[in-house]
DNA sequence: TCGTAATTGATACTCAGTCTCAATACAGCT
DNA sequence: AGCTGTATTGAGACTGAGTATCAATTACGA
């Protein structure tokens, strides 16, 4: 998982500035296992930096996001898009429906599918999708609240 | 592909009335193998139908959703969600980037797939989603104009 | 330390989608 | 065919995410 200050050098090292609010942006994102979308991050940089503002939240996210240091997670059934922390290479995620753990599924097994589908249509693969939906362990064995 | 006529016949066979407006919005949608977003259906509404309000093409699309009669699509970069005609089982899209076609691919051999990575990460699976990119023969044939 | 260009916050704006509610019209009944 | 109850509709106000603008600020290389 990415730590904080290796997200602020990748900044860096691509001559991007190492703000102030970029440093509280980042500290709010690294480490994060589960999945949050730009309005979550937005309510606890309102908490922890009230003084950041909102463009700054898109701006920053969007940022990060063209560095590959986060990603997009399209969740189904949910109307805005997700982020995580970025893994680094191609993989695929497992969603939790109840607490939105990401995990991450490294070594991607599909890409001889996808190209043998592809094949058959004709197609000229330029990239692929896929998600899985469900329930993690914990969320399985945590007994309803009430 | 749905025509309108078995669109309409789904509608009145499970209760919901056959109104002129859906009648226009089902005409506008039957046999589509593009794919279109709610802005696209609205805009063709107004030019066939300018009666037809707004908030009927968002609910009439949502009741066809909930019908199954067509399927949401997820398109990587897309701000906006997008709609095609549904076909039936369950299956994946090979969608288009330049032209927006929308390939079915039947019978999902991804499921089994599905089911290791999943058993791997102690993970019950409720769905997955997957769509594949990339650019289908007649675009590629095509000579890009000028 | 200084200069300058990148970055920022405030704020106005856009645009998709939702909600409300009175008016309308479908469909089942006679 | 005419009546009636209720699903559906259109208009338009509203919400909330994301974007654009711009003057003020600030990181950072010289």
């Amino acid at each position: 998982m990415l730590t904080s200050r290796r997200m602020v050098q990748a900044l860096s090292q691509r001559g991007y500035r190492v703000t102030g609010p970029r440093r509280t942006l980042v500290g709010l994102i690294a480490g994060r296992s589960v999945r949050f979308t730009a309005a979550d991050l937005e309510q606890d940089a309102a908490r922890a930096a009230p003084a950041v503002g909102r463009a700054t939240v898109f701006r920053t996210l969007e940022l990060l996001l063209s560095l590959g240091l986060v990603e997009r997670v399209h969740a189904e059934g949910e109307r805005h898009d997700a982020y995580v922390v970025a893994e680094g290479s191609h993989h695929h995620h497992l969603v939790c429906s109840r607490c939105g753990v990401v995990t991450e599924v490294t070594g991607c097994m599909v890409d001889e599918l996808v190209s043998s589908l592809a094949q058959a249509a004709d197609f000229q693969v330029e990239g692929h999708w896929m998600e899985i939906a469900g329930v993690c362990r914990g969320c399985r064995e945590a007994v309803p609240v009430e």
